[in-house]
DNA sequence: TTTATAATTGAGTATCATTCTCATTTATAA
DNA sequence: TTATAAATGAGAATGATACTCAATTATAAA
């Protein structure tokens, strides 16, 4: 998926919410999908503020909310009380794992794992929507 | 394991550690060994302050964290901005399922998941440490 | 048992991410 | 071009938790 689509993508995303297109809500689009994952509101603030669009604190977090409810991004909550956000495009389902000394993020997909939780919350009988599996721990380069 | 050993442990290990048997750390440990499972700190600093015993919300904090560095406790984040705390004692691991809609917090075992887990931590040559698996969504008596 | 003292406590303040408020600005439909 | 509802931004509010420091207290030693 091209920047290009997906840029039009968020555009009729915005429409069909009946929310206006605005330079800082496309700039925050696109700070996002730049692919570096994992970025704290500040960080996005201060990018789209140190390069071009005027922007507030307050706007980033509302249009980061938007991208997260409309499947643009994903919010992640790693405990450390900041949330971090990252492109949910392209990008298949998966999970992290948190180094507890340097920070460093790594992803993993394991598709046995969801396919057991599935069957945890059928046994229950509860609808699972959305899940967190993250594991903490020190990174081959901390060791 | 009777609440009187379980006294005595944590006897034992504030002696281990230097650190002075009050009551406000009596009381906070007797309060999570209630196992009403999941207490918030605030939650704890009420029902102590009801029944008998004065203390403070740095203490109970102060206390919680004392818990969960000896074993005694176990603090989950459950992304609501609200640590929650539950005895760690006589209680084998487990993770956790949310309802979305009530709240309510249900335990779950598999070993299967647990097992995968350190596959994957081994292939990534990462050495864990902790980890959290939470399933979110709709309990049978929400839907 | 008393004393000395370092640890603990509590009241209130600070912090920090995030959300809210509301006056001003702006995108967009007509 | 205009009218207007939505969006924005600056700063204040919020809420959980941590910190500060003077007063209190547990405990080891006398």
């Amino acid at each position: 998926m091209t920047n290009n689509k997906l840029l039009s993508d968020f555009k009729d995303a915005l429409r069909k919410e009946g929310l206006k297109i605005t330079p800082q809500r496309i700039a925050v689009l696109e700070e996002i999908i730049k692919n570096k994952g994992h970025r704290e509101s500040e960080d996005v603030y201060m990018a789209i503020k140190t390069r071009k669009t005027h922007v507030s604190r307050a706007t980033v977090y509302r249009t980061l909310d938007i991208l997260v409810q409309n499947g643009f991004a994903r919010k992640l909550n790693l405990g450390d009380g900041r949330a971090r956000y990252e492109p949910k495009i392209d990008s298949p389902h998966h999970d992290h794992m948190i180094c507890n000394n340097c920070g460093k993020i790594i992803e993993f997909v394991n598709h046995e794992i969801e396919k057991i939780q599935e069957e945890i919350a059928k046994h229950h009988q509860f609808k699972l929507q959305q899940h967190i599996h993250q594991l903490f721990g020190i990174c081959k380069e901390c060791q």
